[in-house]
DNA sequence: CGTAGAACCATGTGG
DNA sequence: TCCACATGGTTC
């Protein structure tokens, strides 16, 4: 038997010894068979007994991935390069051209992803015009217009035999890519002939200072208005209170906004150098023809004539910006668009942001270096402008740039289209634009519109279950009390690891205790305490406490302080993590238990009765009235990724059946030999964390009388080491992909609704794998209908050889909240 | 002396 | 015992 099946037992022992469950008797199940099989054909980092079939996947793998030969070849080959994968995203700096090299191997099997995706069909070949971007080089500027209309003439032709709603989704993206080629057109002819300077004191009385659109006349206005109809970019920041910008301010919370500043690049005849270096150390950084307006966005006296039409003029620049030719650039262009939808509510509505295209730096950066998750302005300046540009006399030290009055934005956001500029060439150089422009950057104004949107709380039952929690806690403590001896903060880890292991000394009677990671010190966590609950009371009651605790202080009471007039809205983080995945908070929507948990209610009104109360977070979120939460989310997506990469014939052959049940589901039922509809959650929960610690390369070796190892010190003469770099690298390749997919699901849904003139579904929450709607009652079908057509589509465009099985739930109609989903029926 | 912040731990989510 | 997150709490 190999070596993983073996660990995996050990892993079933391990976690039923503290269920209480009995292993079964039968070794492995069938479909546990056919995934441990599949597992030892890992492309990246596989299992240590591959060789035996290991031929015949190369095989599958050459045929699938083409003919190139720069693929994976052999297993050294694979390793060494998941390793360079590390230490590349380790290092701050862009990758050596060796590196690059070697690092190509690990990504290929993503790229051949990309690949596929782009000599797709439908509904993403607008792509097809970004290709022609990525095969250049940066000094041919000026053919790429050229190829361009090229480009977009295949795609028209193209567009013939296709559906028309599939023509019109297209067409939101041939703009997008439209919008991107002015702008790289553009790049070849920096305007830097002007001659005017923002940093020498004028700014207050040049014609460089902003110019504030309440001081213009109908004329001027109307100038304006063209001005930026005719501009060739268009860069913008928020600017607050206290005189900050987005540029220079880590959070908004301190301060509110006070206004928009837009600096306008106008038409120029010159075609200088793009080169920095030519420019010298004097930053002559306006053009003449550049401007620099300023819109107010805070209006103290609402009701006053002057100030209504001030704001109505205001509105209408933006929404011309918005639907401007060319791309409006931000930093942290979210931000800067939820505060557009809210401010400017009655002038621009949501769908109408949708056409918009806003490039963000910051985006931008974060794709180039994922692991540097929150870049600020300051930190890209560094790297992309400084580095080939001497500043001269401009002073842009930390502390003065903190302390940047308006006056200094001008020169900020100049510097801004710069970076965003260099920017543009590394993603194309390290073949990153694509994914930018057809995912992250849709991404922005989708994320921005769910921001705006308000989620109902159930505040009353908010209210009652913390007072339940809460009297439940207090009894909790004092049982912890009394079965201590003493008192003790039960809610510190240290008291707690005080009065187990100094004064009850429960390791002496007891395996040895795991330590903590860092401090080596005993560790109090939930696996220790089952294992010490036998040996006295105290354990049981802290691991309640725990439980109820966290369900308290972070989804009641958490979610408490989130709310503003009984709704909440969380805040996106796009570029949160490493892998691409999207994260949540206030609240963490994507953490809120999805599962109902049950509370031992005491009641001591009437006597000693007993009462079991069932909390499930999910269903405190209530929909709208005459609307009701849709939920679509694929089914194990990162297992049928992950089969489609390794192209394992058993993995496949797993997923291609028509599969009727769960797999976890089915897999627990085999291993605790109960039938499937006895199941619980927590047992598929197990078998599904199971599963994927094996997937990750948990797990031991044994010998025959049980003496166990780690996989990692298995001899590395023989088999490979499984370091943490390789199994970063499968959980990136495998997480990642799982995120674009599900962006991409996200942009295609989002771009229909806004084309379509009846929908009014809104997006609001992404789990990951699942998407979260409101839609309007009567819709429901025809929104259900539009999300299986996307992700048919979404089948065609990434051409996954395991189909994507898409669940679609709806909300009985008895509760409206999240949580008490059934499933959609077929229609 | 009180508090702001970092480090650490534990626990929940997702796959 | 995998990877990726956010949150709340204590301790220093």
């Amino acid at each position: 038997m190999c070596i993983l099946c073996l660990g995996l037992i050990i892993k079933m022992e391990y976690y039923t010894s503290h269920v209480g469950c009995e292993i079964s008797k039968v070794p492995l199940s069938d479909i546990a068979q056919r995934i441990m099989s599949a597992l030892q054909s890992i492309p990246v980092g596989e299992a240590q007994t591959s060789r035996k079939n290991g031929q015949s996947t190369e095989k599958t793998k050459e045929n699938k991935l083409g003919d190139n030969d720069s693929h994976l070849e052999n297993e050294k080959e694979i390793h060494d390069s998941a390793i360079v994968l590390l230490n590349t995203s380790a290092s701050p700096e862009k990758s050596n051209t060796g590196q690059t090299v070697r690092t190509v191997h690990v990504n290929k099997v993503f790229c051949s992803r990309e690949t596929k995706i782009m000599s797709s069909p439908l509904p993403l070949s607008a792509l097809s015009a970004f290709v022609s971007y990525q095969d250049l080089d940066l000094p041919k500027w000026v053919h790429r217009e050229r190829n361009f209309s090229v480009e977009a003439k295949k795609l028209k032709d193209g567009e013939k035999n296709v559906a028309t709603s599939l023509k019109r989704k297209q067409d939101v993206c041939t703009y997008c890519s439209e919008k991107t080629r002015k702008l790289l057109v553009k790049n070849c002819t920096p305007s830097y002939e002007g001659r005017s300077n923002w940093t020498s004191g004028q700014a207050e009385s040049s014609e460089n200072c902003p110019c504030d659109v309440r001081s213009l006349g109908y004329e001027e206005k109307r100038d304006l208005l063209a001005t930026i109809e005719q501009a060739v970019a268009l860069i913008t920041t928020m600017v607050f209170q206290d005189g900050s910008s987005q540029l220079n301010s880590e959070q908004v919370l301190t301060s509110s906004v006070k206004g928009i500043v837009v600096l306008v690049k106008g038409q120029t005849n010159c075609l200088c150098s793009p080169s920095y270096s030519s420019t010298a150390c004097t930053w002559d950084a306006s053009n003449q023809n550049d401007k620099l307006i300023y819109l107010k966005t805070e209006w103290p006296s609402i009701w006053k004539r002057e100030e209504r039409a001030h704001r109505k003029y205001a509105g209408q620049i933006l929404f011309q910006m918005l639907h401007c030719k060319v791309p409006v650039i931000c930093f942290n262009a979210k931000d800067f668009l939820r505060t557009l939808l809210l401010v400017y509510s009655n002038e621009i509505s949501w769908k109408q942001v949708a056409d918009s295209v806003v490039l963000d730096p910051r985006i931008a950066a974060w794709l180039i270096n994922p692991s540097d998750t929150v870049p600020s302005f300051e930190c890209l300046i560094q790297k992309y402008f400084e580095k080939s540009f001497s500043m001269g006399k401009v002073n842009t030290d930390t502390g003065s740039l903190r302390n940047a009055l308006y006056q200094n934005v001008g020169l900020h956001l100049e510097k801004l289209y710069s970076v965003m500029m260099d920017l543009t060439h590394d993603l194309q150089v390290q073949g990153l634009w694509k994914l930018f422009c057809t995912l992250e950057l849709p991404l922005i104004k989708i994320l921005a519109v769910m921001e705006t949107h308000k989620i109902h709380v159930n505040k009353q039952e908010l209210k009652k279950t913390s007072e339940i929690l809460g009297l439940r806690l207090k009894e909790l403590e004092q049982e912890a009390h009394q079965v201590a001896g003493e008192r003790f903060l039960v809610t510190s880890s240290s008291q707690l690891r005080e009065v187990l292991f100094e004064k009850l000394k429960l390791h002496t009677l007891c395996e040895k205790i795991p330590r903590t990671e860092i401090q080596q010190v005993e560790s109090t966590s939930e696996a220790v305490l089952n294992k010490l609950q036998d040996l006295h009371p105290l354990p049981k009651i802290i691991l309640e406490y725990r439980q109820v605790h966290k369900i308290k202080s972070t989804y009641v009471d958490g979610l408490l302080t989130c709310m503003k007039k009984g709704f909440i809205s969380s805040t996106w983080n796009q570029t949160g993590t490493a892998t691409g995945r999207l994260s949540a908070k206030h609240p963490n929507i994507q953490g809120v238990s999805k599962h109902p948990v049950r509370i031992i209610k005491k009641q001591y009104i009437k006597g000693k009765e007993e009462e079991i109360v069932t909390i499930s977070p999910r269903t405190l979120f209530v929909s709208n009235k005459g609307y009701t939460f849709l939920a679509a989310d694929f089914s194990h997506i990162e297992l049928r990724i992950l089969a489609d990469l390794s192209s394992d014939p058993e993995l496949l052959k797993l997923f291609q059946e028509p599969e009727t049940t769960d797999i976890f589901t089915t897999l627990a039922s085999q291993w605790k030999g109960i039938p499937n509809e006895q199941v619980k959650q927590a047992d598929r929960e197990q078998a599904k964390r199971m599963v994927y610690s094996v997937v990750y390369g948990a797990g031991y070796v044994v010998s025959i009388m049980g003496r166990k190892r780690p996989l990692a010190n298995i001899n590395a003469q023989d088999y490979k080491l499984r370091t943490q770099a390789e199994r970063q690298a499968v959980n990136f390749v495998v997480q990642g992909s799982a995120a674009d997919l599900c962006k991409m699901a996200m942009v295609e849904i989002f771009a229909s609704v806004v084309i379509s003139p009846t929908l009014t579904a809104r997006l609001i929450a992404q789990i990951h794998d699942e998407l979260l709607f409101e839609v309007e009652d009567s819709q429901i079908q025809e929104f259900s209908a539009l999300v299986k057509r996307t992700m048919e589509s979404l089948q065609e465009a990434t051409a996954l050889e395991v189909p994507l099985k898409v669940p679609l739930k709806v909300i009985l109609t008895a509760g409206k909240s999240w949580g008490c989903m059934t499933e959609l029926q077929e229609m």
